[in-house]
DNA sequence: GATGAATGAGTATTCATTCAT
DNA sequence: AATGAATGAATACTCATTCAT
């Protein structure tokens, strides 16, 4: 392997273990001994590659958001209808997540803590996101298909439920049978077919 | 003051001060000097009174979650309509959280963390709550006024709007220029107008 | 022991501690280790009491030049004659240097690092030391006792042969038998004959 | 440039770094890698090339003082007059240090050290120094010219005001205006204006 | 001859917890 | 009931040194 190959391989792996840990136990609770030992490298490499315990954590944040907007941007066919665009944009989310297993846990604690490392550029990422249900409920609007309403308040719940649902997993797991007959149900569902009821219920609420 | 009534200020002091600091930090993140600080009293108080940083943490989330389920139960008459209990359940849920600044980020930190601290204790609190809404969906359902749908899944939409426009309040101010117009309407909206949009938009997506 | 007074006590023995360490090893080369066990202590409570370690160096430097000068220009009587002033003023100096047996090696490498930690109140207690020979000189010029000469040159050539008697020490004993015969002389003499000499000289270099 | 040419370049380069960063930092707060790259070379040509720090260091120290002596000694005609002699030696040592700006700093912070890396070389450059002005003041009292006095007290003066003033620059210059009206007149002056005044002073001290 | 990658062994600093009063 | 003193065990970060090319 050439020299620039191993760099990068070894920053990738800084990168990949720091965001396990970071998603596991929270920025203050992350031991840089745990990230170098799950990266198979020195410790000392983190602070020769990176840098400190918060220059890392900015990085991982920000390969998290970095393209997700863009990604689901570029999936919405411009000639689709409003519902079938809405149908995507929710897929788009539920998809980002489902290849981000990391993702709800680090964005959950980051909103917590006041989104203090929430960086200029990561706000950016977000606004691109939000830019998404806001286009396609305006143009729903325009053309008669959708009520009126709040694209962010829309987003937030669409959003919400998919980080409950997938953050709630092992607690739900471990206290199943004390919980009703109905959580039991969705226990045993996967977070597709959740998915598939949400994008029901959201279609309902805002069909003109 | 009587002892007794001194014991308990010193108590109700630390298990206050725990919560905010446990609230912006996490428990990691959590400095028992601070705690003790914010108490105002004297960091061993706290090992004398309560126990460890983790008994501490304990009392706090389940004093937190102990009573919201009764609370709101008790606040939905028998004979209303389901619509109207739904409506109910919904409000109680935003003037539970409107209480209890805290709740969000304890909550959404927790989960973050895979639950590890929330107690069969505080799982039958979530399980209290949880069958509010999957009793009046069932009877919604009888009644011929609802459709068929998942009460959890219900649940995280509206109970993860509320946490997600707690949490990301800080943020929204912070980048307020930079987000799209619909974001900064919602900016200048109160919770509770929020809510409203909310309830509208449940009632929308289950009403037969 | 009073807990105030065990407090103080602690205090002093971290400085006298650190004192010894930074004289020995310089700066970057003390190791808070190090002046804990000395200190007979835990190396939190430096931190704890003092702070970290360049508060402690400059807790240190502060107690060492802090009242030489007035300590100094206490023992000179108003009355006497130029000549017996600039006596006390050297054997001053001298008796200092013997009182505080860390203070060349601190001083000296403090000046070689270009006085960093040398803070407004040090320099100071610097301008003040100087004050004394500038103002005995001063008088016996006016009194036709003295030529007209530099005081700080003279002052750095008395403090400059204390200093260096002092810190060439171990040298000159470790390599006592490849030195000529005057410098194996001056290896028996004790400080205070060197002074003598030294009062001797700067009485002949000087006097009108 | 020939390879041997090429090497030579790089060790040159090396030892100048070097000597810069050990007399600003000392040893222990010299760091290697600011070494190498005030050399403008990879660290491990350090290694390559030199060998630890240590031996980086000794080195250092040894082509500092390597050859002051012989330096002065040839300077001194032998037919001078002892008064003439002393002059001249002074002046050596003052273009000795105006030379190696760096010496002062090294030198003070090694004796402040005890002195554990003047190896045997060093001290023999030292004592072949020292053998200058014992020499000049035995002949001089042979002459009838000089008191008999000890060489290295004088020795030590002579030194010790030359590094002070050297060292206390940065000082004297940063806390300027509170300092006495003479130690400003003295900032003022350059370092071999301050010589001839210790000429003066010396030979006034020592004349018969 | 020269260099970028990598690391082991420190080193300063923090923090939950206990002790003595 | 309450507190200031004290500490052991981490924990983040650094740095001289070596390795592979």
């Amino acid at each position: 392997m050439e020299l620039r190959e191993k760099r990068d391989e070894s920053v990738r792996r800084i990168l990949e273990a720091a965001m396990s840990v970071f998603a596991e136990e929270g920025y203050s609770g992350a031991r840089v001994d745990e990230i170098a030992k799950r990266a198979g490298l020195n410790k000392a490499m983190i602070y020769y590659r990176i840098g400190d315990k918060l220059v890392l954590y900015t990085e991982v944040i920000h390969s998290l958001f970095g393209d997700i907007g863009s990604a689901i941007k570029g999936n919405i066919p411009a000639d689709a209808t409003p519902e079938e665009k809405l149908k995507i944009y929710i897929r788009g989310l539920a998809l980002t997540i489902a290849d981000h297993p990391y993702l709800p846990g680090i964005m959950m604690r980051e909103l917590a803590s006041g989104g203090g490392n929430i960086s200029e550029l990561v706000a950016e990422d977000f606004a691109s996101i939000l830019s998404i249900p806001a286009n396609i409920l305006t143009e729903g609007v325009n053309k008669g298909a959708f009520i009126k309403t709040n694209p962010v308040i829309l987003h937030m719940m669409v959003v919400g439920f998919m980080m409950f649902f997938r953050t709630t997993e092992p607690v739900r797991k471990r206290y199943f049978e004390r919980l009703p007959e109905d959580v039991r149900i969705l226990n045993e569902k996967s977070i597709s077919e959740g998915v598939n009821e949400v994008e029901r219920l959201v279609l309902r609420a805002i069909k003109a």
